[in-house]
DNA sequence: CACGATAGCTGCATCCAGTGCAGAATTGCA
DNA sequence: TGCAATTCTGCACTGGATGCAGCTATCGTG
């Protein structure tokens, strides 16, 4: 996808010194490891100066999520695009669904590299940990807003949070447990099982 | 309680350290704001060296969680202490409500300042997640351990994910709701309805 | 009580992330 | 081409965190 359409020189300009900034740290980052690499370093690889790079991103952190409100929005956008039919319940999973951990995950090599650094390293954990609670806070607003008379804004908090934890839960035990080459499709399927099992009780109405 | 029995001098000493430590910090944050308080400042107002600070606490954040290991603790026991009758879920229910947000974290004062610096600073907030991803994690090792029929580790993980996620979450939209609004009963009151909302689709047999 | 061993304390030097500022450079636009 | 708005960049500085080396206090033993 191209995304620098309608974009003024300038713009696309910035959008493509971002990206060799994004391009730059993940090959530093797997080459010296992501603690041993400073900014310093990532900015004179993408040839900007030091200063510059806090203009780009927030943080060095912030380099690993480049694109953390893209799978927000999209989440959002399927809950207003729900089925009248669908409860709350099967629109979150619908929406949860298309826009799930399986997307690309394990294909793009920065998606990967991060997959590692948030079991490694202790700053980035947090900051992944801070951006799914926001992301569980903006789609639970959403959903109690497509439903007004079925779920209130705590109920809407407690189903969102009640599936993100139980994925997220599962995920962490199978990321530690199986030694690291698994068959994705195998892990899938332990991850599914499991929340299909925890969250039986919120699916009141029947399965898939 | 007093934690001091049987303990060397050189342990009471530096227990009573710890706790100026913890003491001096309260102040400060209260009357400066987190930010605004250097480590240097607060190992000043407790009269120890800066450098000595990192020996007692392994960065600023950890001191606003000086006993994180003791809720978990309680957790674990009380899953060991479980009836036999139970089933996982009524355990991990008990569990949770006998460690509960309530125990004290609405009286003690330290405990008001961190929910405080939990909403409003992000280096706070990233830390409590991730202590409570990894309370998440010990939780469901040892549930799983305690059902070794009727549940793998996975699925409890995605058990102890869900509850925990769906109690956050329901809390979280509880107390942006009530801002600042100080009243520890009234947030009591709040939290616990919460919790009895995000919890009650497990509650399948009746009400205590 | 004395004494050596051990653990803890401290200052110093150093590294790195992140911010404010002011001037230079670049781009957009008339 | 020239002017205005953005953006880039170096510089100076703050604050958290670590390694090290030497000092001090505590402990157990004789």
């Amino acid at each position: 996808m191209r995304y620098d359409v309608g974009m003024s020189l300038r713009d696309r300009k910035r959008a493509r010194v971002r990206q060799s900034l994004v391009d730059a740290a993940t090959e530093l980052f797997e080459r010296d490891g992501y603690e041993r690499t400073t900014v310093a370093d990532i900015a004179a690889a993408a040839d900007i100066g030091t200063r510059t790079f806090f203009s780009y991103f927030a943080s060095k952190e912030e380099l690993l999520f480049p694109e953390s409100d893209r799978r927000v929005q999209a989440t959002v956008d399927a809950i207003a695009a729900r089925d009248p039919e669908d409860s709350p319940v099967e629109v979150l999973i619908r929406a949860l669904y298309l826009t799930g951990v399986d997307s690309d995950d394990l294909t793009d090599r920065l998606a990967a590299l991060r997959l590692r650094l948030i079991r490694e390293v202790p700053a980035v954990r947090g900051r992944a940990l801070q951006i799914q609670l926001d992301a569980q806070q903006q789609i639970a607003a959403h959903l109690a807003e497509a439903f007004p008379e079925q779920l209130d804004r705590v109920k809407a908090g407690a189903l969102v949070g009640a599936f993100v934890g139980a994925v997220t839960g599962a995920v962490q035990v199978v990321m530690e447990d199986l030694p690291a080459h698994h068959d994705p499709k195998e892990m899938r399927a332990a991850v599914e099982e499991a929340t299909g099992v925890a969250l039986r009780p919120w699916m009141t109405t029947r399965p898939h």
